[in-house]
DNA sequence: TTGTACGCGTTATCAT
DNA sequence: ATGATAACGCGTACAA
């Protein structure tokens, strides 16, 4: 058991605690032979300095959090959260920041402990389904934080990415394609991201010369089961193609419509959304809206730091790019060749 | 901005730090109308006493860490991790503890920050490769620890799953089901959980009448690509059956089958490893080994908090029990009726 | 360049 | 039952 503190390091160097302080705060102030004296002792006996001592008087505690509000049941199986979770460590690792991660429970109350006093110099936090509103106690805990997705309260610094650009890209390659029919399972329609897509869609068709047709509309929630039924009703209706929701629900989708007797993508063409692996992997290759998800994380930290160097930084929206990634289930090998 | 203190709670309420505090504490030596009195101003001004001064004084941070060590590219595509992480927390929301995470990068120091005085209480950490040695510093940093899967070094508190057993579940199951050709496309080589599943899967076929062909024995390493091209490679030798290190290994192994012509399970049987979704849902529905990741990630939190409340508590080597899933792709329905 | 002394907010020990 | 007071380990203004 260490217990080492600056008085003991400093008795060991023959100088006193603020200049062992001194060398490990990088200060000018101090001799080389000195520095190098103590930083030899620091170094033999691995001294390191006490967090919670320095948390306390610096009033930085170089904690971080990631707030994750969904359900815990359904957190984590879509790849999205890990691969957001993994940017954010990212930063934090590039940053020296540790990483507190807060999953909401039923139960707990999160946002309790996210804003203790003196734990977190910061958090991002992932907007979850509209209807759970920013508690205001977020706001005014006055802990600076920045919001992943589009927040339902204004004035937040946040970041996200461009869904409707994302839908609309996809819907009108499935036209260029030449598919005329062209069927919409939708996300969650209590996110953001499951309204924009939907928004998208619904412009993409409308500009076209397809024109909009509600009854090609089916409404998904992320879940493997909503769009395996999903897919079965439209199979049944006989659509050319369908723009899915998430890639997750996509490889759904596919299944229920393989059962049915149709192929992906000779009888109909599908497009996802999101490009995580795994859900692109399998056969045939999904084409899908790209998201910078990680990166996406990885920035949303970055945002943050910047807010906590500068109080006064304005309020940033940082809309991401996303791209089409062209692969086999949208038919573009048989269908190119046609046109 | 709250700024608030004991003293300025103390001097609302007109009574001492000391009393503020023992209140704060449920100390019993409290009257309870003064208690009462507190308690309201506390409430009132929203009051939370600041952690950092909480974990000098009281030598706990109350915060305890995940490290996962391994590296950032592979570590979220497979659900194991993602799902553990969700044990983990659930742990920590329900007593009430700060979740750390660490995920060791390419170039962070993981273990020196983990071992950071003052930041964590204790720690549960993954097992990873194998060479990957725990560094001596994480034991003698003197925080407490609970290793997940099996420690290189002995004398730690871990828990693990029944690796071996779960193994010779899958192959026994294959056996009863009248397949001979049995093969076994292992996981990485460099971890325990595919070491200990190569083990069980020899002993199941040296104890039976078929006997141990070490030529159905092809070395994947728990990814997709190890796992297509070995079962591109059974597919031409031709076996009736194959246990898989992992289902997201399975899933990509039947990729592999279907493309070469063969029928999953009318052909050829299959049994995989994990139990996660989503990699189960597909069709065929996965026969696999269950291991409850969630429950580990809980239980080795547990674990870990009754070793911080005895420090003296001996050290635990907590085996959990898997069992066998039984679905679709090992063929159970077109055999058993042949039996 | 170095040392002294104070305060960060809390808990714990000792009186009263 | 309550209050004064001393730590916990560190950073920093100020003095030397």
């Amino acid at each position: 058991m260490p217990s080492l503190n600056l008085i003991k390091i400093a008795k060991m160097a023959g100088v006193s605690r603020s200049t062992v302080s001194r060398v490990l705060n990088d200060h000018p102030n101090v001799s080389d032979d000195v520095r190098e004296r103590v930083q030899k002792i620091i170094r033999d006996t691995g001294y390191q300095p006490n967090l919670s001592a320095r948390s306390l008087r610096s009033r930085r505690s170089n904690i971080i959090g990631l707030v994750l509000p969904q359900t815990m049941d359904t957190l984590f199986s879509d790849p999205y959260f890990p691969v957001l979770t993994q940017g954010v460590a990212q930063a934090c690792n590039q940053y020296k920041k540790t990483l507190a991660l807060f999953i909401e429970g039923r139960d707990s109350d999160v946002v309790q402990r996210v804003t203790q006093d003196g734990l977190l110099d910061g958090f991002v936090i992932q907007s979850g389904k509209l209807q759970e509103s920013f508690s205001d106690k977020l706001i005014d805990s006055n802990i600076p934080f920045v919001v992943i997705g589009r927040p339902d309260i204004p004035g937040q610094s946040y970041i996200d990415v461009d869904n409707v650009k994302g839908a609309v890209l996809a819907v009108q390659h499935l036209q260029r394609l030449g598919y005329r029919k062209i069927a919409h399972i939708t996300g969650d329609m209590d996110t953001f991201a499951g309204k924009d897509r939907l928004v998208g869609y619904r412009q993409a068709m409308q500009d076209s010369s397809l024109g909009l047709d509600e009854n090609l509309i089916l409404e998904g929630d992320f879940g493997e089961e909503s769009a395996y039924l999903a897919a079965q009703s439209l199979a049944k209706q006989g659509v050319d193609a369908i723009f899915v929701g998430s890639d997750r629900m996509a490889r759904s989708a596919i299944q229920a419509l393989v059962e049915a007797g149709l192929r992906v993508p000779e009888d109909i063409g599908i497009i996802g959304y999101d490009d995580l692996s795994p859900a692109i992997a399998a056969h045939p290759m999904l084409t899908t809206v790209h998201q910078p998800v990680r990166e996406f994380g990885y920035k949303a930290v970055e945002m943050l730091l910047e807010k906590l160097e500068d109080e006064e930084t304005p309020i940033r929206q940082l809309i991401v790019d996303v791209e089409l990634v062209i692969r086999d289930s949208c038919g573009v090998r048989q269908r190119s060749a046609a046109i």
